[in-house]
RNA sequence: UGGGGCGUGGCCAAGCGGUAAGGCGCGGGACUUUGGAUCCCGUAUUCGAAGGUUCGAAUCCUUCCGCCCCAG
């Protein structure tokens, strides 16, 4: 079978092809150029950095797969980092990568395969697809190593993009990648595992926003006040961009009477406000999200599931209702700390991946 | 210039003769294919200033400076 490989450079993907290779699949290497590299070579960590496309050239030469680089900028920017923009300046914290995989890697790339006569693409997601025969369905799920798992990610693929879908180091723990890299001495074994967005690697997203949202709204990035629980003045921001919920630094005011740490408890981007608070007030019970995508059938009633709200997040037990219209509602067990719309709710049932959706609101605060 | 109170790191604040707690904030690190959180480490040779008493003072005394409150 004919396999597209999605080569960021990295370790995991690397990985991926030449497990590909050796199972005796015809593969191809594709990296995505996503953006314009003509200025700053700060770009460390980055995961397609012009050393990056670089590194993948030379496992694909290692491995002796063809390879081939894609100009994506058009479409990435259009896909990722609008959105990216778009949620900041309505106050709303992005997730960039979940979009750049169901909107970018499966679906744009999928495309492209096609044009290379692939059906496949493969990707070194820690994750792991299955066919259910009695379902009549693919199935997502958890990476095998817990630590590593990026199933949260990728809970917006539909059955067609699961079908296509390939993640050749899912079944296997980080350790054994890395492993496996260093036994076929791919070149890049021992690179550090990526992280932070990639496209903005020197850290600034406020300065990213700013900059980039000029035709999507410039007053969005203005200064506002920051108000307590009450509705209080207790200071001033330089733009709702620059928080989230649940942050902690960076508040610039005057510490509270009691000493205790203040937290951001929401956004309002019709005023401008930033509204701050005790840690305690951080914790919810109920959520809606909207643009669920159910990977299992939509379930007709109330399931119970673990919700998991953020990367990371210990998914916890919770009852989902699908409210139709692509919307559900999420009532958890016990409360959760800072739930932000924005990012995204992912069902699970035990290791498999039912759906998910974004979250819209965590019913604000009344005031 | 009658009476009372107070001045300790960016902020709040313990200490009241034995050689500067803690919290917030901030900085650094860890963790991490989003943001945030979390965890760890660091953060005043010095206590408004100048003298004095004492083996030894931020802690006692004197003066000065600066705030605050109540009276006029």
């Amino acid at each position: 079978m004919r396999i597209v490989v999605a080569m960021s450079g990295g370790v995991d993907s690397s990985v991926a092809a030449a497990l590909l290779a050796e199972q005796g699949h015809d593969v191809i290497g594709l990296s995505m150029q996503l953006y314009d590299q003509t200025e700053g070579h700060a770009s460390f960590g980055s995961c397609c950095s012009i050393d990056d496309l670089h590194d993948a050239r030379r496992v694909a030469a290692a491995i002796n797969i063809p390879h081939y680089i894609l100009n994506f900028e058009r479409q990435f920017n259009e896909q990722v980092v609008s959105n990216f923009v778009r949620e900041y300046t309505s106050g709303r914290t992005p997730l960039p990568c979940a979009h750049c995989n169901s909107d970018l890697k499966f679906a744009t790339l999928v495309e492209r395969a096609r044009g290379f006569g692939a059906d496949a693409v493969a990707t070194g997601h820690y994750a792991r697809v299955e066919q259910d025969a009695s379902a009549g369905r693919y199935r997502l799920m958890r990476g095998v190593d817990p630590a590593k798992d990026q199933s949260y990610f990728l809970f917006s693929l539909t059955q067609d993009q699961l079908a296509r879908a390939v993640f050749p180091v899912g079944d296997r723990p980080k350790d054994a990648v890395r492993e496996y890299a260093r036994l076929r001495s791919l070149p890049v074994a021992n690179k550090p595992d990526s992280q932070e967005i990639c496209f903005i690697p020197d850290h600034d997203y406020a300065g990213f926003v700013a900059k980039h949202a000029d035709g999507v709204s410039t007053r969005a990035t203005g200064t506002g006040v920051v108000v307590d629980e009450h509705g209080r003045v207790l200071g001033t921001h330089a733009g709702i961009h620059r928080f989230t919920v649940g942050q902690r630094k960076g508040l610039g005011l005057t510490p509270s009477p009691t000493g205790a740490p203040r937290y951001v408890l929401a956004i309002r981007p019709a005023d401008q406000q930033v509204v701050v608070g005790p840690k305690s007030s951080l914790e919810r019970t109920t959520l809606t999200a909207s643009g669920v995508n159910w990977i299992v059938e939509e379930p007709s009633g109330p399931v119970r599931v673990a919700a998991q709200i953020r990367h990371r997040h210990q998914a916890a037990a919770a009852t989902v209702r699908a409210l139709g219209d692509a919307h559900a509602e999420v009532v958890f067990d016990a409360p959760q700390i800072a739930i932000t719309p924005g990012q995204a709710v992912v069902f699970y049932d035990r290791d498999t991946v039912a759906g998910g959706g974004w979250i819209d609101s965590n019913s604000e605060l009344r005031t």
